[in-house]
DNA sequence: CATTGTGAGTAAGTATTACTTACCTTATTC
DNA sequence: GAATAAGGTAAGTAATACTTACTCACAATG
């Protein structure tokens, strides 16, 4: 798996052989069959791991903050902060995964989908408290943040562009809840 | 082309082989790569056509509109109306180029850039005219924009549910205008 | 009319790659 | 101390993207 991230923060999943894993890994080709059912299962492991620390991580912040805008805004800040600190993660959930219909059935999305129930539950409660306005789809503002999250990451993931986490996510915030017309 | 877009109505790009773009074509596979340099050039080419006449389709429908939002407006519902309407295209778009690096510096990511370009110069008008208020940073909100359309359609691409266009189109555009809070 | 060139098409490769099988060696356990 | 399992290997195999060398039709040119 560590060899597998290296090379990962090289090239795309497709142009990384068995070969060159189990080279990196210094391990014969065989001995990766025997941890994993084949190459996505790999990949998805290590999805797996830095989505529990993502996870754990984001929702012992979320814990500290009161109002439903404070945790969407900590959600917001931290999910760029994560994406940006380990982009091969990122690279992984935002590129790598979605295109094969079997990721849809691993643990891993098992856990992306937790994630995603947890911030509905936070804009539902807001809803139901009057933070946030009574009309507000939960499921499109849902859709909005973490849209904008993951379209935020692309350039950087992509082009290896730098980001800076503190305006982009105070920027979306403040579209978000405020919105951008006069 | 027809053929393997026939392909990529059923399954991912990497499941599909050349052999089978070429049964499905009745051609022999030689012939592909008289006309492709090679199986991503072929699905780098699809895009492009499709790219070709979502954009034209959409700067159309722009140019009737006369306020930013109004315009924007128009790019959020037509966005989600040619996504859901063109499944193949946005598989290929939102999934499938995304993770090679040649894809941009295809013609196909030229249109895209194009495309993003457009979006970016309504939302500075529209700061210019008044019409948003004068904080909001271009750049982010295209990105809240784009990342919204892209990320509603994702369900509907990946697991083919339906996409109620109307109530998330104006969903996206109440929130990003309006905002969610109170 | 002969020649020359070109675009469409094919058949039969080849190297590479994900994955398998059969086997070996070293700990652990009862 | 035998049995079992865990860690590891070498040598395959089938499939796949891509290449090469070759037709054939037919148009243009001189």
């Amino acid at each position: 798996m560590k060899a597998f991230s290296l090379l990962m923060a090289e090239k795309d999943f497709h142009s990384i052989t068995t070969a060159e894993i189990a080279r990196t890994a210094q391990v014969t080709e065989g001995l990766i069959y025997k941890y994993f059912k084949d190459k996505k299962d790999l990949l998805y492991q290590v999805l797996n791991d830095h989505f529990f620390e993502f996870q754990t991580h984001i929702e012992n912040r979320i814990a500290h903050e009161k109002t439903c805008v404070e945790k969407l805004k900590v959600i917001i800040f931290s999910s760029l902060e994560s994406y940006a600190a380990n982009r091969i993660f990122s690279k992984i959930l935002l590129l790598e995964v979605r295109n094969s219909l079997d990721f849809f059935e691993s643990g891993a999305y098992e856990m992306v989908r937790e994630y995603a129930r947890t911030i509905l539950d936070i804009i539902e409660k807001g809803i139901e408290t009057g933070e946030l306005k009574p009309e507000t789809d939960p499921h499109i503002l849902r859709k909005v943040i973490l849209g904008a999250i993951e379209h935020a990451c692309l350039g950087e993931i992509i082009f290896g562009r730098q980001l800076d986490i503190d305006a982009v996510s105070t920027g979306i915030a403040n579209i978000v809840f405020n919105g951008a017309k006069r």
